[in-house]
DNA sequence: TATTAATAATTAATATATTAATTAAAGTAC
DNA sequence: GTACTTTAATTAATATATTAATTATTAATA
């Protein structure tokens, strides 16, 4: 194991936390016919009436010419809607359909057992360490 | 800010910090042609002299669906090469070609260096326990 | 040995990521 | 008001991810 070795990299080692817990929760997302972005976007439309594509795009960290076309299935399955700002016809409004939005409480509750059951070895504090870590290095000389 | 808050979730914060460090190393490796899962490839060739796709699939986290274009890409460019195992014809060794090898001195110094400068705001002891926690998320209740 | 099962690489189909370019609308400066 | 610039969404082209199926080869078993 050299000094500095890939395996135990910090993107490999992300990448492969993503890979651990990713599919535990697309098990779930599958039983509803949705992608794990899919899901992403849902997650944030049942905290917000509607919301600009740009802002979506930021809080979803799905780049925008994706979610183009994530959008345009969404809309197609009945799950979300596109309303074009009057104030500014530029702006493209994305909001849950009543579908979209029964899709929570069936959802949700799983996604978060599952999420409960990853966090469930960790201390309180150690998962403070780590999220604060994480999110130290997202903000770290931009 | 819910008691479960979406941005601040595991997940996210994963990707987020994906989304930070990512683009500072394809900078890099953009400068020779190179997109970052071929750097992947490429870094454990170095260690390699050779090594079969499946586990080359392992040790990148690189599905292997997506492997095999990856590599078609890379053969393309001659900087790997592919040869069929005599012992058994099912298997396939992934080896660095000479031009491939002599990328090693040129990108590896410039990705350290950016790698030391997303550590750098870390102590030792914090840095351990990032990497720690996230080992512990690959393993955890496999 | 013929059959069956398992394995390694690949293909296929669809979804998403990346980067650059484009279009339409709004803001700015002259 | 016209030219210049910026912004938001989209399109285009290529690369990669995901899931399921396929092919070729090897291992296992009756």
């Amino acid at each position: 194991m050299a000094i500095q070795d890939f395996s135990q990299s910090l993107p490999m080692m992300l990448y492969q936390a993503l890979d651990e817990i990713l599919p535990k929760f697309r098990c779930i997302f599958n039983d509803y016919g949705l992608t794990e972005q899919q899901w992403r976007i849902l997650r944030v439309l049942w905290e917000h009436k509607k919301i600009a594509l740009g802002k979506l795009s930021e809080v979803t960290l799905i780049p925008s010419p994706s979610l183009v076309g994530i959008v345009d299935r969404l809309e197609k399955a009945e799950l979300i809607s596109r309303n074009r700002s009057k104030k500014d016809r530029r702006i493209i409004y994305i909001s849950a359909t009543q579908k979209g939005r029964d899709l929570e409480a069936e959802v949700m509750p799983r996604v978060l057992d599952t999420y409960n059951q990853i966090r469930e070895p960790f201390s309180q504090d150690e998962w403070n360490q780590l999220i604060g870590s994480l999110k130290k290095i997202s903000v770290t000389d931009k």
